[in-house]
DNA sequence: CCAAAAGTGTTGCCGGTACACCCATGG
DNA sequence: CCATGGGTGTACCGGCAACACTTTTGG
């Protein structure tokens, strides 16, 4: 009767939200889909163990990782109490696990399968503070590369609210506040326009 | 190595925020300061063993009780993960325990005697989330009585915030916004003009 | 020349803040 | 009559939302 971690894993691809999942191929939950996760390790702190969580699964690190909320007897878990944390990610420093037992997989945040040891609710619970946190701070740092255009970064925010933005808002809003800023440089991409590059100007969370 | 659960229990007393904690009669941590705690027993949930740990201390329930953050390896404490909770509670409801050996008491936030468990490092983080959760939703309820005058409850207000507000637009605010409204009756207080008392419109939080 | 995305300003509304005076009461 | 706290309105400012057209490019 351990504590244990577990890892909500969100990245945005293909504008959709999408979360990483994996398969157990073990009792209990055989079949079902489940979030990554494990028992903290003797000696090991909490956020040391959603880090590795988070790196074994991804190969990532030093991305945006905080945690979330305790839960206790979750399901058929054998874990006393289950710290959960959450993460984002771009999904193009990715690379997934390819074990042939436990499949990790992304899974668009909305029409997920069924879930072991009540995971919706964690999940509910993670992508409510992820939409609330996108307001008020510079999280999405976590899920752009290090260059990107306004309009990419747009399409973030409106995969993860669900929702258009204004084009001009926003684009006043991001660089006003000091999010981002201009790097001078542009990118050309099929028969358009040319489009100014932007940089983040923290890559640390940082509150607005 | 099981979870333990500690309660941070605040009230406003005297125009000031004060914590409850307990002087430890034994060691680790003799004659220092701690917040209320314990391990959590077998088959109890984390929400009712915050739930018991308030009540035996102040021998109230059915106020703002919400989970904090998940510490590991607070100071000299025993427990692998430490899960927070922070309490709302009205002064003049509360009795306190009146052991010989574990006594409790009031303290202002400020100006705090040495903790134990390096405590000073939740009690900042909830004195913060108090601070933000003012803002936005109707905590407030749960540190006044069923009735009070719009005085009083600036009173808390500008306890908890350090700092006075505008009596013209706290009033405003709070009856605008739904928080409250008048009961009909009022209220004779010394050589006062006669005050209205107010009431909450709903006793358990929301958010604005 | 057409389709596709980039880029750019102005206006109205609302919420928040600053600010000062008169009133009812008990002693 | 005076000291004490109760009660009230207005004006400014800044952030946020709504809204449409022109430009550049590749095919």
């Amino acid at each position: 009767m351990a504590a244990a971690v577990v890892v909500v894993i969100f990245t945005v691809q293909q504008e959709r939200l999408s979360v990483l999942l994996i398969e157990r191929a073990a009792d209990p939950g055989r079949g079902e889909w489940a979030l990554p996760g494990g028992v903290l390790r003797e000696g090991e702190s909490l956020d040391g163990a959603a880090a590795r969580k988070l790196a074994d699964e991804t190969g990532v690190s030093e991305v945006f990782l905080e945690q979330l909320y305790t839960f206790d007897r979750l399901g058929e878990g054998r874990a006393e109490v289950v710290v959960t944390y959450f993460a984002l990610v771009d999904v193009a420093q990715v690379r997934l696990r390819t074990d042939l037992e436990w499949r990790p997989a992304w899974h668009p945040a909305r029409g997920l399968p069924p879930l072991a040891f009540e995971n919706e609710r964690v999940l509910r619970y993670a992508e409510e503070r992820l939409r609330s946190k996108l307001e008020y701070t510079n999280v999405v740092y976590s899920l752009l590369p290090a260059q990107f255009t306004l309009t990419e970064m747009q399409r973030v925010y409106e995969a993860i609210l669900g929702e258009p933005m204004d084009k001009r808002n926003f684009r006043r809003r991001v660089v006003g506040l000091g999010i981002v800023r201009e790097t001078g440089q542009t990118l050309k991409r099929g028969a358009h326009r040319p489009a100014r590059q932007y940089e983040f100007i923290s890559r640390a969370p940082m509150t607005l």
